[in-house]
Order: C-alpha cells, then structure tokens, then sequence
DNA sequence: TAGATTGTTAATCGATTAACAATC
DNA sequence: TAGATTGTTAATCGATTAACAATC
C-alpha cells in the first residue's frame, strides 16, 4: 500500500482553482513558476504535488491547463459520488450551502437536517430542510458516504453516532466538539479558529517591538 | 531573536478549551496524559507545547487547570487588545460574530461593515454594522489592529489595501481571494475546504477497496 | 541548437515521538 | 519510600527545499 500525502492532497484544489481562474482567461499552459510566485508555495513542492496526480508537464512549456485539471478532478476523485448531507442550517452550514455551486470541490449537498420547525420545508439553493428524524434512515436508502456537522457543539456528538450507525464513512465536523467515533470511521475537524492564535499572537509581539 | 512554534501556538487553544470544561467540572489538575487521550494529540507534543508557556506541572499530580489556563492566556496575549473589525457580514461574518462570546479566543470584535444598505444599521450582538466608506477613518481612529474579511472573493484585495492603508497589522482572510499584501502585514488565510479534499479522497479510497 | 522548464534524487529542516533521569 | 508524572535530550520521521540531469 503506498502511503497518501495528505500535504500534497490539501493542496491540490488551491492549484485547482487558480489553474481555472487561468482558463477562463484563455491560457493553454501553467509553469511551476508562475503558479508558486502567486500562490507562495515553493516551486518543487508544487511539481511534486502535481506528480502525484500522473500528469506530465512538457519541458520549456510547463503544464497542459485542460489536462492538468481533468487530472487533479480525477485523483481527487470528483467524478465519483460525493454525495454528503449536512445536520445543521446555522450560518455555517447555509454558508456551506450556497457555496456548493460556485466552489469547486467535488461535494455534492443533497439534503440539509435542523432541529427547528421554522427551517424545516424551506429550501436553500434546492437543498430542502428535512427534519432530524429523518437522517439515519435517509442515509441509509439513498447510501449517502459523507456527512457534514454544522450545529451546536452540545449536539454533535449524538448525531455523529446516528451517522455511524446509518452507514455514513467521513464525518466532516465544524462544530469544537471533540467527536468520537470508531476507527473505521474517517473524521475531519474544521477549527474556524485555528489560524486566530497565532494572527493574534504575532501582532502582539508587534506592537511590544514598536 | 528565539524562533516561535506555531504548531503549539495553534494546538494551545485546544488544550484551552479542554481544560476550561474539566474546570467547569471542579478538577483541580490535568495530567498530560489525560489531554493525550481525549484530544488525541501525543503526551510528549503536550508536555512540549505547555512549556512554551512557562507554565510548570507537579510530578505525579499533573498541571494546576486555573494557574495553566492563566498561563495560557498570557502566552496567547488575550489580555492584550485584541479588537478588530470584520468585514462583510453574510453568514460566516454573522457566525464570528455571534460566536465571539463562547469561543474562547481572545479575539473582540468591535464593529462590522458591509456595502449592503439593508444591512447597515442594524446589530448582531450588540455589534453595529457601518457603511463600508466608514472603514478606513476608523482604523485609524481607532487604532484597530486586526481586520477580518468575510466578504466574496472579489471583494478582498480592495479591502485589504484599506486596511493596510489605515495601519491594519494583521488580516484573517477568509475568503478563497489570494490577497497581497505588503510584508510586514500578518495575513492568515482560512480555507473552509481545507479538509475536505483528504476526507473525500479516503471516501472514495475506501470505497473501491469493499 | 540553446535554454527554459521539467521530474527526481539528495540534503536540509522542522516537527513528532521515544527514552529516561528528576522529583513531588 | 515507591511510583506516577514531570521536563528534556536524543532519535525518528516526514515534509520541504536544493541540486541537477533530462528533454522539448
């Protein structure tokens, strides 16, 4: 089994969407170059993130943009089912919602859950507001693989083993609540405020230098 | 000049929270091993990361919670002025702010602005929303150091120029925008779909192999 | 052809983990 | 005292960067 790297994989849709903004513009070919001066990731990283993928660039020209995209689409697998249903329409999770579209990231929301009656039936972008009790046997008929957490923190834990049980693989959680789950069972932790600590941090020490 | 670690300055504000909840519940001490289990962060990263605090454990009792989270704060300068403004106030502006009072971050938010007149005027927690020609002038008058963005991307750089212009020092930039900025200016970006690549991939991964 | 840009191997760097003496 | 837990030094690991031959 030849191991993953997850660092080149995080990367990968920042190339991505860059590499799109360039096709719109009409541009056929992308140095590692250029790509690194406007993204501000070493140059040979980015070759070796792209390797990954199978694509070959072309000496003295760099990469094919077409190609290069169809690519990174299918290394990440955004052709497969990505299917996800989201528990929680807050500001995080409608934000989520609307995105869907305009960002490029292979997800697919099918279906949002909430707990309160004033938002079920309502539909954000054609994602309709089902209620709770529908999610585990939901998932389950319609073989749903990834489920998204944007309530309360108090909440998430139940309704992360109301996934589990339901057949869900990967728990995508923006709630602080350190969620347990099984081994088998692929967990991403979203901390909104992961960057603030060290922002804060060094402006700080800033302003003690002045 | 000693050099910072930033994966400790980052993982310290869950070491934070985690310890707030076991002081909630009347515990005295934490032992590292403890934290270990339940954040799933290794014993040693820990013992490591408290260090830069200053803070000392007792040998077979562990860290005194209030004297570590007073530890913690000094480090992380949540008792310095950490105000800022917040720029764009659609639904994750509306969640920062709403979140700013449970989240333990040090982080104040003193005022927002959007270019939306309907939405100008009115209060999210006791948060006042301002006209967006108002953000320069009061950077300055205010002396604001940090300035957020949660506008859509093709907003940001305008608005981080402002900002740099009226004395910002850092900017939390949370949309996909690949803003830039002069260098001395701390910039943090915030990718929401950070994670998302890596929890779809190994979906999928896990999927083929059934 | 000459040279720009590639892909890859080797070197460096930093962060994580293991080992262990110190001590309440 | 005995032993649990600390703080720190050394070893490992993985990710980043440098160097360079290959090639369109």
């Amino acid at each position: 089994m030849k191991k993953v790297n997850n660092s080149a994989i995080r990367r990968l849709p920042r190339y991505y969407r860059e590499l799109k903004k360039w096709q719109k513009n009409k541009r056929l070919f992308a140095s590692t170059r250029e790509l690194s001066e406007i993204l501000g990731v070493h140059e040979t990283q980015i070759r070796k993130d792209l390797a990954i993928t199978g694509h070959r660039g072309i000496p003295k020209k760099g990469h094919r943009i077409d190609t290069l995209l169809k690519a990174i689409e299918k290394f990440l697998r955004w052709d497969d089912d990505n299917s996800a249903f989201i528990v929680g329409v807050g500001n995080i999770g409608t934000a989520l919602i609307k995105h869907k579209q305009y960002e490029n990231s292979g997800l697919k929301i099918v279906a949002a859950f909430d707990s309160n009656p004033a938002k079920i039936g309502k539909s954000i972008n054609s994602v309709e507001v089902l209620p709770m009790d529908k999610l585990g046997n939901l998932i389950e008929r319609m073989h749903i693989h990834i489920g998204i957490i944007t309530t309360p923190p108090h909440a998430a834990q139940k309704i992360a083993n109301t996934m589990v049980k339901s057949g869900i693989m990967g728990i995508w959680n923006f709630t602080s609540e350190q969620i347990i789950v099984p081994e088998n069972i692929i967990l991403e932790n979203v901390d909104l405020y992961y960057g603030l600590s060290v922002l804060s941090h060094r402006v700080s020490q800033k302003l003690k230098n002045k």
